[in-house]
DNA sequence: TATTGTTATACTCTATAACTATA
DNA sequence: TATAGTTATAGAGTATAACAATA
């Protein structure tokens, strides 16, 4: 929360984690969208979930799904599809300009995490991840 | 931004990075905070600054900031006092209820950081905040 | 005139509750 | 009745532009 000078080892993960969450809101921003946005673009890159599927993988309330998915529909992000077989449901699926955007962010994503770990070794690296793959839950 | 099996060094920091805002943003809710509203208790935690320069720490338009801490006030977590050597200054100091509630959060979030590190030794904690010291803007 | 901060306005994001359509 | 989704409403959070007070 706060950035002192000795760094401990839980601010070495609270720092980082605000630097990483940083880099990924100027991307975002940088192509005119919101955080929330940007995690609805991913999570539709390899999915066509429902409504409330949506919802449990964003972990937001149905009406806060339509809401988001209206808007992202209304700049041509996504697109929404009435499911045959019960017409209840609406998929909801990636349109071509929205798969360009999440695209765009997450390489320039991706460069500002390679200069990021630009000071360590490939073997620092490899170090660093092993060390951070042994503290995420592990699936 | 998605999670795949195979973790990349980049992939690495982006899901640490997520899990360490998530159990933030947990403790924050818990305590019916947001997670701007901490930022803000934090920044006030050794600091009493103007609320221009509350918007230069936070990133935020002075109007955003003006709102930001009238709703704070309301709820009795910061207090405002007009600097007198230049009436036009407004400074921004933490309450008591305030400072209690970004203690909590605070030693909250220690013990979740506390816990995720558990898979490792002292010595692999140090070898991880050696490497992450490494990365991190060094200012 | 310049600076500090507030206010008016507009939009996104979020949740709760009431609603509609379909099963 | 139960489920999927939308709508009405309310509030936080944000920025831009216009404003007031002070320097």
């Amino acid at each position: 929360m706060t950035i002192p000078d000795e760094l401990s080892d839980i601010d070495a993960l609270a720092q980082l984690s605000f630097v990483v969450q940083q880099k990924l809101q100027r991307r975002v921003s940088g192509h005119d969208l919101s955080m929330i946005q940007i995690r609805l673009l991913g999570v539709l890159r390899d999915r066509h979930p429902t409504m409330k599927e949506l919802g449990a993988l964003l972990d937001l309330d149905k009406s806060s799904v339509s809401g988001l998915v209206v808007r992202a529909e209304q700049r041509d992000l996504v697109s929404r599809e009435t499911d045959e077989t019960d017409r209840r449901v609406i998929r909801v699926s990636l349109s071509p300009m929205g798969r360009r955007l999440v695209t765009e962010v997450s390489t320039g994503f991706d460069e500002d995490m390679n200069e990021l770990l630009s000071p360590l070794s490939a073997a620092d690296r490899r170090r660093l991840t092993g060390l951070i793959g042994r503290i995420l839950p592990s699936q």
